[in-house]
RNA sequence: GGUCCCGUAGUGCAGUCUGGAGUGCACGCCGCCCUGUCAAGGCGGAGGUCGCGAGUUCAAAUCUCGUCGGGACCGCCA
């Protein structure tokens, strides 16, 4: 037997046993020829061990540690360990490897560290307090998921990973097919196809904790490869989804913090735009968007009288501390987000509005504005007018510069958002609608007779769900009438022909008789990031990838060898400029 | 494809604006001392292609241009 205890288990219940443990040594403290400190580290915690000290162990090298659990001496405890009440006496020490150096420091001071060398020692970073607590969130929210996806009648099911290339949507990973060169596999974006056909299947209710791979570029909350909770319900509505995924979220929260959340809000995501400038509203902060359009009717104030809509956010005690120079800066963070211009007006101790076009504002628009602002002395009132939507964009993006709180797991706000529109803006080359969510999505029953006639006010049953800011997944019901189906694609400017090359192998199933049904998926990368307070998702992914998309431990990705080129029929050209 | 920021010892940094010998700091590392420490302490030591390449200059970590690597964001992510 190698250990009779783990590390961070010892107590002051153990004292006068025999003990093994194993781990690493995180650090020595010598005091003599014959006396020195090892805190020997497993996963579980530290414990230490009294060695002497011409025992020649080092930071990192892994040792076996056979000894007495004995109450340290008093004035000696730690009360910053949880075994801090004891030690290893009589400590025989058994060396199982040595070890150089760590390249950086594996404990708090990582965090200081280049993510380059982090992550070409990952295997080193992972032994860090940190990262096994973040690895071992997520499991414990994997575990969840699946315990809650299978109370509720979901079984899993594992769909393909390679599948034929589907050229909507995000750019997708190929793989050159060696028994047919020339022919590609494409890797899975999301399993929705397949999903659906699940649903033709018979299956009633899947979920699959699946890998995703888009290749786009990667940020904080980006990478090429994400895990999505994964679910699709056979004769379910919106609200049966809603539940479904509240159900499973809400519990795996549960699972990691202790505390079940209150139900999950929802808002339509008209309101969203229109009261927080985006569809993934971080609702941990007030600030929002307040109506001005009706205030300036009639006004004389050219940048505003054209405008469809006119908007404002109110900063409560902010004048202070925006100077001319930053209000540049923030106006130009505001076109940069579409605005033509920022408005910005000081509120003065009288209430009176300072700023370089009040004077273009009458007494009335004055007035009006200090009263729908509820305006106080010190404020920052901040206008953009625009077309409705920039002028909630543009806000938004003001509003979450100006007030956002940094990424906590503090405080969980989950929103759903529903009632999308089912085309969002139109195609730069064709001018036809473009679907906002996927084009098997549902058009809302209601709006269905306004497909033709005026496409972009339909809304769709699709539906996101939203934490902290974060936007964690996104669903729809889908089309399961092929009549529907080909009226969405004749909107779409996709005609039978069309829709037969390219999605046929997905459409055909549906004549055979599909139930209704739709879906969600949420990132589990998201979720545990947040879960585990961090704000960048290769804080919870054992082995991630760089912005650049290399990883610099292995060096993927790599070239490979001319004698593979040829079996797969493909030849290398040079770089395009 | 674009914008901004970063690159100096194993790690984190100062020095760069205003050119003058790698003068450095902390941690780590190596050696010695040290019997109750826990970020132990004391003494000593080693460790540098200042990302790389050109240019300007008597002289470049420092100024200029280029390039490579990294990060945050925009585009992109149905």
């Amino acid at each position: 037997m190698m250990r009779t205890h783990l590390c961070g288990e010892l107590r002051q219940l153990d004292i006068g046993s025999t003990a093994s443990v194993t781990g690493w040594v995180n650090k020595r403290r010598e005091h003599g020829e014959h006396l020195a400190f090892v805190d020997v580290r497993d996963y579980s915690g530290v414990i230490q061990c009294v060695v002497d000290n011409t025992v020649d162990v080092r930071s990192e090298y892994v040792v076996k540690i056979t000894g007495t659990v004995t109450q340290r001496p008093e004035g000696t405890t730690n009360d910053a360990l949880d075994t801090g009440q004891v030690e290893i006496t009589d400590a025989e020490v058994e060396i199982l490897s040595s070890a150089e150096p760590p390249p950086f420091p594996l404990d708090e001071r990582a965090n200081d560290v280049d993510e380059q060398v982090r992550l070409k020692y990952r295997y080193l970073d992972l032994r860090r307090e940190q990262m096994q607590k973040n690895l071992r969130t997520r499991a414990k929210v994997n575990s969840a998921v699946r315990t809650s996806m299978e109370s509720q009648g979901f079984i899993e099911v594992e769909t393909p990973m390679l599948m034929p290339t589907t050229p909507e949507g995000a750019r997708e990973f190929i793989v050159p097919s060696r028994r047919r060169p020339g022919s590609f596999f494409a890797l899975p974006q999301s399993p929705q196809l397949f999903k659906q056909l699940l649903m033709v299947g018979g299956f009633d209710r899947y979920y699959q904790i699946a890998r995703c791979l888009r290749d786009e570029d990667l940020r904080v909350d980006r990478q090429y490869e994400f895990m999505q909770l994964d679910l699709e319900m056979s004769f379910a509505e919106v609200d049966d989804v809603l539940g479904a995924v509240t159900e499973s979220i809400l519990s795996v929260t549960e699972a990691v913090t202790g505390t079940r959340p209150a139900e999950i809000p929802q808002i339509t995501w008209h309101d969203a735009m229109n009261r927080f400038g985006t569809d993934k509203p971080d609702v941990r902060f007030e600030m929002e968007l307040v109506e001005l359009t009706d205030i300036f009717a009639d006004t004389g104030f050219k940048a505003f009288g054209a405008a469809e809509a006119i908007k404002g956010l109110r900063a409560e005690g902010a004048a202070g501390d925006w100077g001319r120079n930053k209000l540049d800066g923030l106006t130009d963070f505001a076109k940069s987000h579409g605005a033509k211009g920022l408005v910005w007006i000081k509120v003065s101790d009288e209430l009176t509005l300072e700023s370089p076009v009040a004077k273009f504002f009458s007494d009335d628009e004055k007035a009006a504005l200090i009263d729908r602002f509820e305006a106080k002395a010190g404020d920052l009132l901040l206008i953009v007018a625009d077309d409705w939507l920039t002028t909630c964009e543009v806000l938004g993006e003001v509003r979450n510069k100006l007030g956002r709180p940094a990424v906590s797991n503090d405080r969980l706000e989950y929103l759903w958002v529903v009632d999308f529109p089912l085309f969002v803006g139109k195609d730069k080359s064709t001018g036809l609608p473009r679907p906002g969510h996927h084009p098997f999505c549902h058009p809302h029953p209601a709006d269905v007779d306004k497909l033709e006639t005026d496409p972009t006010s339909v809304r769709a049953w699709a539906y996101d769900l939203v934490l902290n800011g974060w936007e964690l997944g996104s669903g729809s019901i889908r089309i399961h009438d092929p009549a529907m189906q080909r009226k969405v694609f004749s909107v779409l400017g996709i005609d039978d022909e069309e829709a037969q090359k390219r999605f046929g192998f997905f459409l055909t199933p549906f004549n055979y008789g599909a139930p209704p049904h739709g879906g969600f998926a949420y990132g589990i990368d998201r979720l545990v990031a947040i879960l585990a307070g961090e704000e960048n998702i290769r804080e919870v992914i054992a082995f991630p990838k760089p912005q650049s998309g290399s990883d610099p431990m292995t060096g993927s990705p790599t070239e490979i060898d001319e004698a593979q080129l040829v079996e797969l029929g493909l030849k290398v050209l040079p770089p395009l400029d």
